[in-house]
DNA sequence: CTTCTTAGATACGGAAGCGTTGCTTATATC
DNA sequence: GATATAAGCAACGCTTCCGTATCTAAGAAG
């Protein structure tokens, strides 16, 4: 994920341009997720690039701006939803999107700045205008809407609490145990959570 | 909540023993929360304190052992759960006493260390096995199982899954707006996700 | 091959935190 | 009031990062 670098590099040859950019870009990710969004540094994206120093001050001002650099260029990460006539399938699946797309280094940078947003306001809110919206059950949602667009379901149950509750319950597995929830845990989450408030019969 | 410091002591006086610990332990608190986990020192919290370097070296070797011990005085925090026989509002009780309790200094700390357990693996396990047990739906999880006991519902719904489903939402929501649920947003994740999935009639 | 552009290497003075030391002085105890 | 305990204070050499400046050399373009 980052390591087209320092060492790998045979001494006599010199990115430029958009391969030196991307290699920064990546290494500015790898950087917040081991040290965190309060330890990044300058001189330690350009260590873990094998870039100088001044190559990063000459595009950037700080970590923060090169960080949603790196964000920005890494989405959209947009998450199409197959729709075939098995609400209780597609929600799985949906979720199953999820789990793996959280998995990503982009991902994990994203939660690293929302969870500190209270530290660094200015970042949280150029993440939102810069990069993408926030506030989703983008997720499920997207699948019950399009079931409750068929009739599937009762169009009214599709409020914002419902549409995040499988989202919520992945996050939560997800924080509580450090790793992501199997394929048995988020079927759970489906039959016992996600298809009782849209109405669907209970005990599966 | 911190302050007891500095500017205020006028000069002549020193604290000693427990009142100093303590005021150096609200000092620890109060420093994660504005710093974060990963610019936290023993200097910042000495100055927040108004206390010398030199007796926080005296009594503990990081800022790290620091915080858990300063988190160890400031648990349990024991929730009791009063049950009458009003399901709906003791889930929605206990859901405005979690937003009570994450509103807290200590809580808030435990929150940043939880948030940052990979990059701090040590100190997440510590304050499991020093500071309390993790892994809770402490609150809904309470009243479900009382509710259960009685027959009023099913126990077999009460899975791991659906004792979670309150306290998930109100984490998501909290992550997603920076803000705590008001008493409308909890009475709606009550009403459309927690009721429905242990088979209470939906609508309301 | 020449030239222009741009990346790399190195060094800088300054700031801040580190963990420790030696010493002074306030507080508690007898 | 004398004495033991414990806190404050100031300075130490060391490390890391800051932002900048200078100089060399590799890559692209003509």
């Amino acid at each position: 994920m980052d390591d087209e670098a320092a060492e790998t590099r045979p001494a006599g040859r010199r990115r430029r341009g958009a391969a030196l950019v991307a290699a920064i870009h990546d290494a500015a990710i790898a950087e917040v997720l081991e040290v965190g969004l309060g330890r990044m540094t300058m001189e330690g994206i350009a260590r873990r690039a094998g870039a100088a120093k001044t190559s990063l001050y000459r595009r950037w001002t700080s970590p923060h701006d090169l960080l949603l650099d790196a964000l920005r260029d890494a989405f959209p990460q947009e998450v199409p939803s197959p729709a075939s006539d098995d609400l209780r399938g597609d929600l799985i699946e949906a979720l199953r999107q999820m789990v793996g797309w959280m998995g990503s280094p982009q991902a994990r940078a994203v939660a690293a700045i929302m969870t500190e947003r209270d530290r660094h306001p200015g970042l949280a809110e150029a993440l939102f205008e810069r990069v993408f919206e926030p506030r989703g059950g983008r997720f499920t949602r997207t699948v019950l809407r399009h079931y409750a667009a068929c009739g599937a379901i009762d169009g009214a149950l599709v409020t914002p609490v419902v549409a995040d509750i499988g989202e919520a319950l992945v996050i939560k597995y997800f924080t509580d145990t450090g790793v992501p929830p199997d394929d048995d845990t988020i079927t759970a989450i489906v039959d016992q959570a996600v298809l009782p408030a849209v109405g669907a019969p209970l005990g599966r």
